[in-house]
DNA sequence: TTCCGATTTGACCAATCGGTCAAAACAACG
DNA sequence: CGTTGTTTTGACCGATTGGTCAAATCGGAA
């Protein structure tokens, strides 16, 4: 039981282990996000996260290997928010407080924002499997919720589904686009989107 | 006067020139659109042209000949449906029906919104200096417009700018996210998304 | 038919890619 | 100190990449 030691214990492992690994999850996510999995090179992840191809390679068993790991890890902190809605809570408050918390999330997670991005526009080789069942599952689940709100008169008329996609949508635009906003905005402009995008749902869900 | 005649000649050329010219950039459109600039490979794009990879450096010099001429061509077709505003033309009726066009365009040219998202998301490399002159004054001079009806009170109040950002985040997301939107819906649902688009910004940019 | 420029191709090249491997360096513990 | 297992590395490999080039083929005008 002496041979690959640290590739096998993917959790856990000895303090050195795990701040290597993190390091290169860490530098995987600055160079996925950037580039996607096709366009980022193990030279760039390693030297990013200070370490040589070969020695990442005793850490990750593959460039596949890394690029997944982070995936699994992106998809919790995702879903996270949606799952916060609370169904007896005020509709118009907690859908608004949704979308200043994936705003936030556009904000302070650019990276994630963008590897998401680039899975999903590249056709989501790798997640697929994952988008038609957890995320359906907990869309079909909130588009419910929605709904009950929606035929209690609490909530303005409006298709769910639809409704999280322009969420998403707008939100994720600010870390996705971010260039081009700034292109066009001179600077990123958080707080003008914020404001921006209370008043539009605002407007779109009172009732 | 007997060297690099097709290659130079951009525009024009024999009937065979331009047919040719215009499969590869047909196919580099897809293949671009699908794998981004570095995951695209040159073998592919002929292939998909049905030409061989010396025969395709033959009509372009390089794989970033190739992207460049993609992008410009893209330009105009994507400010064009902007330019198309009409500032004397009812507010309210102006932008829903710009909101229109935009959807069709991503229904009927995914494509091209998935090379301009993807070219975005890498940072602009090759668009930057287009972004920051050609659709920044677009857009100021649209955001004008647009401050113009709301200051006459046909249009509620809104940030024109982030208003635009939402219009484009919303519907080149049904081009983009197309995957992540089948996987949630289980179809594409354009006209699902025509509706629910026509009604939001309905409740947003009604007085 | 001949000729000449336009077009096409097979063979090839240097660089880069993801990944391997054996040996070296290191760390911890007796 | 020596031993043992962990970590790191330089050298290397086959495959693929973008791109070149000389030679072959094609096509139309005279």
């Amino acid at each position: 039981m002496t041979e690959k030691t640290a590739a096998v214990q993917a959790n856990g492992g000895t303090r050195i282990q795990r701040e290597k690994r993190a390091a290169i999850l860490e530098a995987g996510l600055t160079v996925f996000a950037e580039a996607g999995f096709r366009g980022a090179t193990l030279d760039r992840i390693a030297s990013e996260a200070g370490l040589s191809k070969p020695n990442l390679l005793y850490y990750f068993p593959s460039k596949e290997a890394i690029y997944e790991a982070l995936l699994q890890e992106l998809l919790e902190t995702w879903l996270d928010p949606l799952k916060a809605l609370n169904p007896s809570g005020d509709p118009v408050g907690e859908l608004l407080s949704y979308v200043m918390r994936k705003l936030e999330m556009a904000r302070d997670f650019p990276r994630e924002s963008r590897l998401f991005a680039n899975e999903i526009l590249a056709g989501a080789p790798a997640m697929l499997p994952v988008l038609e069942g957890e995320l359906r599952t907990l869309v079909d689940h909130t588009a419910a919720v929605i709904d009950g709100w929606v035929a209690e008169g609490r909530l303005a008329k409006i298709d769910a589904r639809h409704l999280l996609f322009s969420i998403w949508a707008q939100t994720q635009h600010y870390a996705d686009f971010d260039t081009q906003v700034r292109a066009v905005m001179g600077k990123a402009d958080f707080d003008g989107a914020a404001a921006h995008l209370d008043l539009l749902f605002r407007r779109v869900l009172t009732p």
